[in-house]
RNA sequence: GGAGGGGUACCCAAGCGGCCAACGGGGGCAGACUGUAAAUCUGCUGGCUUUUGCCUUCGUAGGUUCGAAUCCUACCCCCUCCA
């Protein structure tokens, strides 16, 4: 069967970082479908913003005909990746790499096409091949292959060597070898000779490609894809508030939409490329319009709705677009209907609270929701004016909200600062 | 095993008996300006209490003292060098 041309592709859209060989690899992709082989360590119960890159590289791969395969490290999350990180980490009890592994193999399936056919991506466990891995024939035959001279110049290793107040333990010294071991393993098993992943694992991947020539005399390739950081110098999908999730229970379709309708002018052009199915020239079009009228966020619209309707369907980024309308386009609170405030509900935080004779006071109110951490800050910022009711500024600190105030009786618009919102909404009963 | 250095709020980092809820910087949040931007300026940044205070916090547990992040004892953890 024949492939479509992906090289060049990726190469346009910024997607290599660093690549073994380039030609070599141009030559592996155009010979037939290839697998390709990316890696990740399930280290918490969701997938987040920072796979997506690796992701949707393999579904571009899987749509040019070749086909991917995923390993979750549920052998390897149980050491843990000195690559990237400045300390040793928290070893991960087994029982929460095993519930991490199996929530995410559920949700790869939203990225690439399982089909059980040629084309169909696997989606394998390095446990499988790790654990039942004696530790005599593990030094023997891979540590061997290991020069220390080459250990001890990896990127990774050196950093956390050379480190004060840091360290490395034999442990995650040792990640390299299983991952080595991985790839070396799959180039045998699966026929696999290009690993793809983040730019902080081409030690990782380097270390596979010579295993696989000492030991099979093969010549394996591996690219890498860029650190997506932002202008601002933070990684994506990396905020004081958290982890962007793409588990719709740990951050909202809202927030994930949000946050991505919030990337900077700088960035945007960038991550269209990276993460957009757009071509290349479509994309380009779209920077113009967004540098005539910068206000209008058309770039990153068109990357908010692509992306959150991927990650949580079409249906669901309609609604989250509506509710992200309603409450930013400034329209008056009365305009809004309580169809649409049942929509809210189900976008943004809030809380339900019994009705009572005396009401309620406003700085509690603004805790229930979780708009602000404490009383003594919501009064603050009360104070600063960062607080409004139905879209009105309070400046009342001792503000108490009776029924009457409450939109069709039920409903309250809690808003702190430009952006964030919240619901409160009075129990039926009482 | 030996010697030395160190553990302070989200991070870095001062403080080394009372004036310390703890200098400064970063980050974050908010206000002004804007585009739900960027840059800039301003304020806030442990909790409770509407300002008087109270409570909790300086690795952990005790102790000395009218009073401790600061002194003493034990323990835990980290780093560097030597073995």
């Amino acid at each position: 069967m024949s492939c479509l041309p992906i090289f060049g592709e990726l190469v346009e859209r910024g997607c290599v970082f660093q690549a073994t060989d380039e030609a070599g690899i141009e030559a592996l992709l155009a010979s037939g479908a290839a697998p390709v082989y990316v890696g990740i360590d399930p280290t918490a119960e969701s997938l987040h913003l920072g796979h997506l890159l690796p992701l949707l590289t393999l579904r571009r791969f899987q749509r040019a005909g070749h086909r991917p395969i995923v390993v979750l490290g549920g052998a390897t999350a149980l050491i843990g990746d000195p690559s990237g990180k400045f300390s040793e980490r928290v070893m991960l009890a087994p029982e929460t790499v095993e519930e991490a592994t199996e929530s995410i193999r559920r949700q790869i399936g939203r990225f690439l096409d399982l089909a059980p056919d040629p084309w169909g991506a696997r989606i394998l466990n390095n446990r499988d091949w790790i654990h039942p891995l004696g530790v005599i024939p593990f030094l023997r035959d891979v540590g061997k292959h290991f020069p220390m001279g080459a250990m001890l110049g990896k990127e990774s290793v050196r950093t956390r060597l050379g480190t004060e107040g840091s360290g490395l333990s034999f442990t995650e010294f040792s990640y390299l070898l299983l991952q080595a071991y991985d790839y070396d393993h799959l180039c045998q098993s699966e026929g696999c000779r290009l690993q793809v992943g983040g730019s902080d694992q081409w030690g990782n991947i380097t270390a596979g490609i010579d295993l696989i020539r000492r030991r099979q005399g093969l010549e394996a390739y591996g690219l890498t894809l860029p650190l997506v950081t932002t202008a601002a110098g933070t990684k994506l999908g990396k905020t004081e508030a958290g982890t962007v999730w793409l588990d719709a229970q740990r951050t909202s379709p809202y927030a994930f939409y949000q946050y991505l309708l919030q990337i900077d002018d700088r960035d945007v052009g960038r991550l269209l490329r990276y993460f957009s199915e757009r071509e290349c020239a479509a994309i380009r079009a779209l920077e113009e319009a967004h540098a005539l009228e910068p206000e209008k966020r058309t770039a990153q619209k068109a990357l908010a709705y692509e992306l959150t309707a991927l990650v949580h369907g079409s249906r669901e980024t309609d609604r989250v677009m509506r509710v992200s309308e309603t409450l930013f386009d400034g329209r008056s609170i009365s305009d809004l209907d309580s169809e649409s405030f049942r929509l809210l509900e189900s976008a943004i935080p809030g809380t339900v609270v019994p009705a009572t004779p005396e009401g309620w006071q406003l700085v509690d109110l603004l805790v229930a929701t979780g708009l602000v951490s404490s009383k003594s800050r919501a009064r603050s910022d009360i104070q600063a004016g960062a607080i409004s009711v139905n879209q009105l500024r309070v400046d009342a600190v001792g503000k108490r909200l009776a029924r009457d105030e409450f939109l069709w009786g039920r409903y309250l618009l809690l808003r702190h600062g430009r952006r964030h919102y919240a619901w409160v909404r009075l129990d039926r009963e009482g």
